[in-house]
DNA sequence: TATTGTTATACTCTATAACTATA
DNA sequence: TATAGTTATAGAGTATAACAATA
């Protein structure tokens, strides 16, 4: 064994990461699997909570006190379907809105303090090689496999 | 937003790395957990469980059921220090160092398999770029920041 | 009868702190 | 008294399955 192999070398510095970016949206008083759900919601508005469960790939039963605290929050509301009264519409109040930009600025700062060992020029092969993996690996873009833990 | 960020990115495929890791490790029955301290072990032999636990950034409490488990297959050993009897120095078996083969073969497979979509070159710059991202983030080789679960 | 959302229960896992033995 | 290892306890978090409302 000469040292770490890439597999080995990608989980440890991804879990660094993403423990890295817990701390960070703890600011927001946020955790990431609430990043996660907004960020869905913000960008496919109006799905029912089993919908966005099968894209996270959870079960539907993790969703309810997710969705609660952010609805207790503001952020987020759960509509009524009118046309079948079971399901919810999960949509993003203008609080909500409001607040993902904070997150998106997170996100970016996060992204260049990970990343800041390398050139800008490096960031963009990094970033093209682990995208031809998830992409061969049949990850969901968007999706954190790992979504579990609050 | 153009896409995902490198940092989002690495945490994802980093997640779906170590899933897939535990599961091929799964196959000889062992966890990611149980894999990082016999390959401690392995390098760093006769140290003390507090030791271990301290590199592996553990509570000491949780490598007891761990040295337990290993110990009872036969794959680990508690040997008493004679100079200090409060502390245990952990060796490999003649079993565990076999087991080790398995091991290494096992992540190798893993390495090729989550790498499949990448040229040798781009296997090399990946490995580089994120070594140099590891070094500067302070991370320590070999260990996963994300030992937590079983 | 099937499906959405919710609740309840049981289970796993972790960590804090108390305990034993050696020093 | 201080430290290594262990055990016990309590707490957090998840998932499976039962439940209510609607279709």
């Amino acid at each position: 064994m000469n040292g770490f192999g890439s597999a080995f070398l990608v989980a440890q510095v991804g879990a660094h990461a993403a423990q890295r970016f817990t701390e960070r949206i703890g600011e927001l008083d946020l955790t990431p699997a609430q990043v996660g759900l907004l960020r869905l919601v913000a960008t496919r508005p109006g799905q029912s909570q089993q919908a966005l469960a099968k894209q996270l790939g959870t079960p539907a039963t993790r969703l309810v006190p997710l969705v609660d605290g952010l609805e207790k929050r503001g952020l987020i509301e759960r509509r009524r379907n009118a046309e079948d009264r079971r399901l919810y519409a999960l949509e993003l109040t203008a609080k909500g809105r409001e607040l993902m930009v904070g997150v998106a600025r997170t996100a970016q700062a996060h992204d260049r303090a990970i990343t800041a060992a390398l050139t800008d020029d490096e960031r963009a092969t990094l970033h093209e090689l682990l995208k031809r993996i998830a992409d061969e690996q049949g990850l969901t873009p968007g999706v954190h496999p790992g979504y579990a833990r609050p």
